[in-house]
DNA sequence: TACATTTGTATCGTGTACGACATAATCGCA
DNA sequence: TGCGATTATGTCGTACACGATACAAATGTA
């Protein structure tokens, strides 16, 4: 491959890393609006549902995000009531994010997600095996990167 | 895996291929800096390196964005004499997107990248075979998706 | 050739993302 | 026990992303 090639989109990993997270995020769209969240809220609530009462730095950890791109989107899950944010007491410099009693419910029905997701990423050119490794490569990529 | 295994954040592929395609992305900025360009203005300019002047509608299939997002981007790039936004003669609905001069030139100084990121990207854990077949279940996913 | 439909682009509103910076609480240590 | 350094979170500004919608140019067709 020639330095000028290496410049053409497709032979840049990032790019189509970048794509199929957009359109895989989109497929999210439909269903979480029965929700009534978007694609990052659910993921913190996933995150919750994981593991009730997480501090804001907890979370930014867990899903890679920065405290500033965190702070606003728990306040409007706040706003949706599916969360609380209360200072620690023993750390008044840390928040507490724990899931209300309507975002603890929210959770039987997210239950059904995954499997409608990978209904339709499901494919009969992807099988299990491979599917195993690119997660497993997903994963070398985050380490090395993150 | 029960159904509410299925919840936890990993098993979700959308999560590590959200935070993945996040975390490689930041990598870049360092690097785009240098050439006054975001990420998603450098994969225009990539796009147009490899095929100069496209109309708006070209660039939205060549990078699965909607006009929305790559309208006021596009004018952004304008603002920076990176490209020029021409109304077609033949088909007045339709905006040509070409290099300006000064565009072209950013494509010498863009040729490092590349190289830098896989660098930065390389580890002893991941071999050529590993990616490559990575990159293929990517595209298959976009096929999927898109 | 009218005129409904499609196509190509753009506008608007909401919600991420993130760098740079601010601020208060806690910690480390002289 | 002060007090500078660190830590946890937050604010601000800029730039994506995208659904919903608007609109003019082009197209198809009766």
């Amino acid at each position: 491959m020639t330095t000028a090639e290496k410049l053409h989109l497709e032979n840049q990993l990032c790019f189509p890393l970048y794509v199929a997270s957009r359109l895989t995020t989109r497929m999210y769209g439909p269903l979480l609006e029965e929700l009534d969240v978007t694609y990052p809220q659910y993921l913190v609530l996933l995150a919750l549902w994981q593991t009730d009462s997480q501090t804001v730095g907890e979370l930014t950890k867990r899903l890679y995000l920065e405290t500033n791109t965190l702070t606003p989107l728990l306040k409007r899950l706040e706003q949706k009531q599916y969360i609380s944010r209360k200072r620690s007491v023993t750390d008044e410099r840390s928040v507490q994010i724990s899931l209300t009693e309507s975002g603890q419910a929210l959770k039987e029905q997210a239950l059904c997600i995954p499997e409608k997701i990978a209904e339709l990423v499901r494919d009969s050119t992807i099988d299990m095996q491979e599917l195993t490794s690119f997660y497993q490569t997903l994963q070398k990529i985050i380490q090395n990167a993150g």
